[in-house]
DNA sequence: CTGGCACATGTAAGCGCTTACAACAAGACC
DNA sequence: GGTCTTGTTGTAAGCGCTTACATGTGCCAG
């Protein structure tokens, strides 16, 4: 019972700076042997009640917590999901992240964040996160085709959000063509005929929808590309102005607000989003379920990980028209 | 160099399924030994020009990362930081994740997040983010002091953002009392003499603070209890409204925006943060550098991972008064 | 020719866990 | 009383890495 020969540092002297107990001090202090110690913690294989008992208290007194690196390590698991998103500057992605947060913290699993910000080395920085959980969400463009792929093949699972499908990997997405062409509908029941579209649609997929969208109604419509966020439509307003346009698309919310800051709402303009300075804006726009969104791509991340389900999914969440003034006076007209 | 008796699995065979190759097929494909292949890698101790050139090539063709599992526990170390805050639906505790995850990426460590929504079981949560950290924020009142001092006394940094010193460790926050002092003033300045303070002082030191310098300018303040986004401002609309106030100070922006839209802008209003809303709002705030705050928060917490510093700091970051149109027509008075 | 040294590399002991397998004690059964 | 269970616990082999220490080689001074 005392001292048996461990292979580890002596567990009694200074107490002071310890980092944190080991497994080991645990079950001498309960006067077991480490295995018992690990049964009673995870449950696994039954002990005798008087045994957990002790053990649960030493791991009381030590304020003992397992480390997750020697858990991991023997399970070949990390408990953590990652998520990739591009920026969190905007509301989109913080509420996407949220919802991811949420479901995943019901599931028992950590999150790691990683914000490529447009870093050229976003492929060696996912490669790397992919190396340390145990699946992974990717949103929008952030890293190309390839990466993905090559994290999907490691075996990692990969939830795609916001962009098309990759080998057999699940994803994401929330409908934009068929509100896109509702929008375009409404602006021209308007009356308005000539129409801007301003984003890029080259680096989003949605963008690209959304255009699609608007353009199987309105082929003559104008593509501008800016930026995505407030300045990106600030800066635009000239190179809009020039066009015209009895009204202005904008691929999200931030871009449509910047743009309604330059031409101080000389200009019909609609966004897309309804992030919450829409609201105060009163900004006519599409709201997407971004919460949900991270929700479901936690869920699903979670059957693919558990194995309780081979076969992609390709999920599409709905999305709904909100008319607010920013188009333009019309005869009350909600969805 | 075939086969060196090694306690690993047989390395070739099926290559379809393996989750990723591990530091043993590395060294075999390069024909040394694993203590070679981390020299490599690592850039410790010089390696043959030669023998490191086909390390590279073996570690290229199996597409090999290092398990952080495995380094971690060797090195002792997660490489890895956490966050932890109480959600991230308002633009406040997103900008902070940003500005943190922003540096600490630069740092080479990884970000994980977690949410505490207000679990009940938010201790153990944060206690078992500890376990897998080398340092870890916390933000606000996410969890209690004791919670706070168990964390710091296994030795993992831990710095408070928005939060008032907890032992001996790091904090940051903003200045809240003379700026609240000011915005005061200025709302003397506008004739108003009767005021509410909306918010809940206390379960959160910033509001308190701000409560403090409102009252220190205007004693007979009355103060209001409500939730702290905009649903808490819009249901304290009626108790509000039986003050009969001047003006009302909002702890933050979202509860100030709440309250507008219940009273249809009918009562002058300030609130805080300068969230991308209230510019559209036209809301009078006083804005706080929230992404500098989780930056900040990530360099200190670096200083004391790695030890360059001992002694604790306590950061205060200062903030600006912004008029815009809220608080009532006046003679302009910028700050 | 030999001892010594610098350099390159291999060997093996951990890091803190999980778990297959072995060991052992106490009944149960014939 | 002996054998077989059943229940409880210990032993030890990994999980994938890092690194102190040992080993081996080539080269130079003596």
């Amino acid at each position: 019972m005392e001292s048996p020969p461990s292979p580890h540092r002596d567990p009694d002297g200074g107490e002071a700076r310890r980092r944190t107990a080991t497994i080991y001090e645990v079950a001498e202090r309960a006067g077991v042997s480490i295995a018992t110690v690990s049964r009673v913690l995870r449950g696994t294989i039954p002990v005798a009640p008087g045994t957990a008992e002790r053990v649960r208290e030493a791991v009381a007194e030590l304020r003992y917590r397992p480390s997750h690196l020697g858990r991991g390590l023997a399970e070949r698991q990390h408990a953590a999901n990652g998520i990739v998103f591009p920026d969190l500057s905007g509301p989109y992605y913080a509420e996407v992240v949220l919802g991811y947060e949420s479901v995943a913290a019901e599931l028992g699993r950590s999150v790691l964040i990683l914000s490529s910000h447009g870093r050229p080395t976003a492929r060696d920085m996912v490669l790397d996160l992919a190396a340390r959980v145990d699946g992974l969400v990717v949103c929008t463009r952030t890293v190309d085709d390839e990466t993905v792929r090559e994290v999907a093949a490691t075996g990692t699972p990969v939830v795609l959000i916001a962009r098309p499908p990759v080998a057999d990997v699940d994803t994401i997405t929330t409908e934009n063509r068929d509100s896109a062409a509702r929008l375009a509908d409404h602006l021209l029941g308007h009356g308005y005929r000539r129409f801007v579209f301003l984003g890029d649609a080259d680096r989003s997929s949605d963008f690209a929808e959304r255009f699609e969208g608007v353009r199987q109604v309105i082929p003559a419509i104008i593509p501008i590309t800016c930026g995505f966020d407030e300045d990106g439509g600030f800066r635009a307003a000239e190179a809009v102005r020039l066009q015209k346009p009895d009204a202005v698309i904008c691929g999200n919310d931030e871009v449509a607000l910047g743009l309604t800051r330059a031409t101080r709402g000389s200009v019909p303009v609609t966004g897309w989003d309804d992030v919450m300075a829409a609201r105060y804006a009163g900004l006519t726009t599409v709201r997407q379920p971004m919460r949900e969104l991270g929700a479901r791509a936690a869920r699903l991340l979670d059957e693919r990980i558990t194995g309780a389900r081979g076969e992609p999914h390709h999920d599409i969440l709905p999305t709904q028209l909100v008319v607010r003034s920013s188009c333009g006076p019309h005869p009350k007209e909600e969805t």
